[in-house]
RNA sequence: CGCGGGGUGGAGCAGUUCGGUAGCUCGCCGGGCUCAUAACCCGGAGGUCACAGGUUCAAAUCCUGUCCCCGCAA
């Protein structure tokens, strides 16, 4: 089948492969352009359109399908578009240009957590299951038709990052898996059905620890904003990053956001019990284990969060 | 030239303002105490203070330049 493929950042690329270890031919890939990246602000290619220079495969870059855009689409022939985390809207007067549409490969179990961070969501919500769904793109967000499902266990210490990364292969055959049942003639769409949620991308204030919170909803917090954008708090003025948290049922003597450091763990109090740190990076230091950081500070007893 | 923090034994930091003996919390090695220990006691190894010049009797510290790491922003 001539595939086209859009798709911008590395959770694509399992998707682009197996696509074409399937026997289908990547007519073009579609991805957004260039963007400065890092301090330097060096134009970088995205993680597709690397790949796609790579395979020689031809690269239409483009923010919006604009007319421009969907004319180089349409000239490439496809007969079905797969897209997987491209990063823009597809309009309507583009979604007839493949004769069998526009089938996107999202991360959740529609209709749950529609939108642009599925997986973050999940986590922070402290779902057990999540999952992969192929569906055909309409006008809605991530309202159509569903082709295939596949679910995937989360782990009570899975960050949205090493989820997502399971996700991008084991969604990446349901993808190839779709695509050939389409091409076989043997897919029919099923209308979603179930509990509707929203996903909606975060921003770096959902990344923002509250200590009053209980620890449970901390941790999931933390795992799910780590990979993007991160979970954070504030000390001295300053951003100071923090990774995983391990809950301690045990230490329930600690105000919200007050410090403990002990020989072998540092405890942060909250809302319900204490959290142990284990890796942190304050501003302007790479990251490092907690308790490595503790043996810098001066005044371990006056450290309070903010 | 976007803004800012930083580079000091293996780790994390102080010391730089105002030049004058390499410091702190750990780790490591050896010994001791202990039923035992992540506890405690004693001893020890380990550092061209990122790099290159300059000033000075004397530079981690002052001056000039370079490299590298990171936070913000995009």
């Amino acid at each position: 089948m001539k595939v086209l493929f859009a798709g911008t950042p590395a959770v694509a690329l399992p998707s682009l492969e197996a696509l074409r270890a399937a026997g289908h031919e990547i007519v073009a890939v579609l991805t957004r352009p260039d963007a400065p990246l890092g301090r330097k602000r060096v134009l970088t290619p995205s993680p597709v359109a690397a790949r796609a220079q790579e395979l020689g495969l031809p690269v239409i870059k483009a923010n919006k399908i604009d007319d421009v855009a969907a004319a180089a689409v349409a000239a490439a022939a496809p007969e079905v578009a797969a897209i997987v985390a491209y990063g823009a809207l597809i309009p309507e007067s583009a979604l007839g240009i493949p004769a069998h549409g526009w089938i996107n490969l999202h991360f959740s179990l529609l209709p749950a957590w529609r939108g642009a961070a599925p997986v973050q969501h999940s986590v922070i919500n402290g779902d057990q299951v999540t999952g992969a769904s192929t569906f055909l793109l309409e006008k809605g967000l991530d309202t159509g038709p569903v082709y295939g499902t596949m679910t995937e266990g989360i782990r009570p210490a899975d960050t949205s990052a090493e989820l997502l990364e399971r996700l991008s292969h084991s969604g990446a055959v349901l993808l190839a898996q779709t695509i050939g049942a389409l091409e076989a003639g043997a897919l029919s769409g099923v209308t979603q059905q179930g509990d509707i949620s929203l996903a909606p991308k975060l921003t770096l204030e959902d990344g923002h620890v509250r200590w009053g919170d209980p620890a449970l909803a901390i941790d999931r917090r933390v795992r799910g904003v780590t990979g993007e954008p991160g979970a954070w708090t504030m000390l001295g003025g300053q951003r100071f990053k923090l990774a995983p948290v391990l809950l301690r049922p045990d230490v329930t003597d600690l105000a919200p956001a007050q410090l403990r450091v002990e020989p072998k763990s540092v405890l942060v109090g909250t809302g319900s019990h204490a959290v142990e740190l284990v890796n942190v990076q304050p501003a302007g230091k790479k990251p490092m284990k907690a308790t490595d950081w503790a043996h810098g500070l001066a005044n371990k007893e006056d450290v309070v969060f903010e």
